[in-house]
DNA sequence: ACAATATGCAATATATAGTTTACATATTGC
DNA sequence: GCAATATGTAAACTATATATTGCATATTGT
């Protein structure tokens, strides 16, 4: 399913996907998808994220 | 670096890397590896691994 | 109206996660 | 001593994450 909160803590810092992207070393499609559900990320891009937009993996990616 | 954390919460409720391993759907060997630290899983096995071990991603898989 | 930015989507290519098989060692119980 | 269990490691294979390119639309500022 859609990665709602991922997208929520991008706009709060008023990233774009792309400058997120930049930021973790991937492409903008990549975080396209990821927000999307359309896909399984790796565990180190999820930290490199999490990172990025200061939150850790429990706050964006773990699903009660 | 090696995951003690998962080596811990397996060996707690002492379970062995297989037994881990077909409970998540995985073979022995990438169980092995994640513990040797030798990769990168995907979020979608690290959270069958945390939901199995009764742990979150941030126990098991976040580094501060 | 137009340029710039942000996003969605899809096809093909490449890197790597995860499988399979096999062999090695250590430990424990009989 | 021997069988069974747990673990480490490695090569070759397959599935899939991620890159690359390209085209589409929506939005915003001028």
């Amino acid at each position: 399913m859609k990665n709602l909160r991922l997208k929520s803590a991008r706009a709060i810092l008023d990233m774009s996907q792309e400058q997120l992207a930049e930021a973790v070393g991937v492409t903008r499609q990549t975080i396209g998808m990821i927000e999307a559900g359309k896909f399984n990320p790796s565990l180190q891009l999820c930290i490199a994220i999490c990172k990025t937009l200061g939150k850790t993996l429990d706050d964006i990616f773990w699903e009660v």
